[in-house]
DNA sequence: AACCCTTCCTAACATGTGTCAATAGACGCG
DNA sequence: CGCGTCTATTGACACATGTTAGGAAGGGTT
């Protein structure tokens, strides 16, 4: 459990030993990265389906997924909707850093690893590296933006395209963090999980699963 | 179009005196608030149906709505996506500040108002105000938040609900305003602009309207 | 082995929604 | 005034999706 961020970098990350190798990257220097990692004072195991944040709950640190998929959902009586996707090197809640209050959950999908960052030292970060603190805001604001590209889906295309978006998605996401597979896309969702991210019942997204398939756009 | 912001605050908001009323308020006092104010340089009409800001397009000033309501859109060739609003004291297009280029159309749904801010005057403001920087993550925060709510409603309402939920949303974020009618709703959408944010065809929006009249909930 | 449990898959029918066609009212414009 | 345009409305039919029910394959446990 107290496995140094140095250590687990070169196990989960050995092309670039660095594990912070997310959508902050591009716009921080080296320093900067080095700067975020010594944040993280401890990582943690969450096993599949595990619940890392639950909705309503305040908290006083956030979590970088280090490896492995998480979902953000907010449940309700009968459903639970899935309403966003993480790869490695996003910052989970980073939201809950500034609003305190979480409006979703965010769990594991498969079994993951998180490096955990105390609220109080972002403070402290949001005043000496402006330029992080900008960063920060920067990966917040793509994450909006990929909330616009989620509700255009749902407005617009039917379960076989919807299913198709996330799994672009999915392997756009994983190129940027130098961890896509060219010919595969290993994802670890269940037909449950994808009918949740699209909105659709589990009995239709294997409907659409297998229009996909005869049209050879894909073997799931 | 040289209007004065104080001249118009008083016009337009004469129960505050203080046309930056919307999200940020909250988490400022009003000597931020002023602050905020005198960045806005200039004051542009904005005819129902234009267009203030283009997907793609690279803009180096924002806009504050100061009267009416706005949407982002994302056109596609055969459709136009609605895939949010915005209410007076909204910053419209702040993530085109960090991110430079729009994922998205800023379009005005009435004859509109905005207050315009370069981004110039806005990096002076990172680094001299960090409240105010922080304020003005936070309010693209609670768009995310507000996205999030969207995707839920597109994977688990029919029509006539998806309806429900935009006039209930609107309905608040006038409250938090101090501009909420608590008897009528007036907003300015044609069918087929409600059609556009729900995901469904214009027709069925009718159907839609009807059945929330039928049972008595709403007369549009 | 037998027994769970979860996941995947299929069929049949009901409901939600899209599409096409047509009409009526409101409004601006010549 | 008549005209065109935009919006709201309705009906008929086709397609997408939800619901219910049930079966098959695999994995874990006793």
């Amino acid at each position: 459990m107290l496995k140094s961020p140095k250590a687990l970098a070169e196990t989960d990350f050995p092309h670039t030993g660095n594990f912070l190798s997310g959508r902050l990257r591009k716009h921080l220097d080296n320093d900067d990265l080095r700067y975020i990692e010594s944040l993280v004072e401890d990582t943690m195991p969450i096993a599949s389906r595990d619940i890392l944040v639950e909705k309503g709950q305040r908290i006083d640190r956030s979590a970088i997924l280090i490896s492995g998929f998480m979902a953000r959902t907010i449940e309700t009586a009968h459903a639970r909707c899935i309403v966003g996707i993480h790869v490695p090197g996003d910052f989970v809640d980073l939201h809950g850093f500034a609003l305190k209050r979480l409006d979703h959950s965010v769990v594991a999908i498969d079994d993951v690893r998180v490096g955990l960052v105390e609220h109080s030292r972002l403070e402290g970060v949001m005043q000496e590296r402006p330029l992080i603190a900008r960063a920060m805001w920067f990966a917040t604001l793509l994450d909006a933006a990929i909330h616009r590209k989620w509700i255009q889906m749902l407005e617009r295309c039917d379960a076989p395209r919807r299913i198709a978006h996330i799994y672009c998605e999915l392997q756009t996401r994983l190129e940027l963090i130098g961890r896509a597979n060219p010919r595969v896309l290993r994802a670890p969702f269940t037909q449950q999980d994808i009918a949740d991210m699209c909105g659709v019942s589990s009995i239709h997204t294997n409907r659409a699963i297998g229009k996909l398939r005869e049209m050879e756009l894909a073997e799931i």
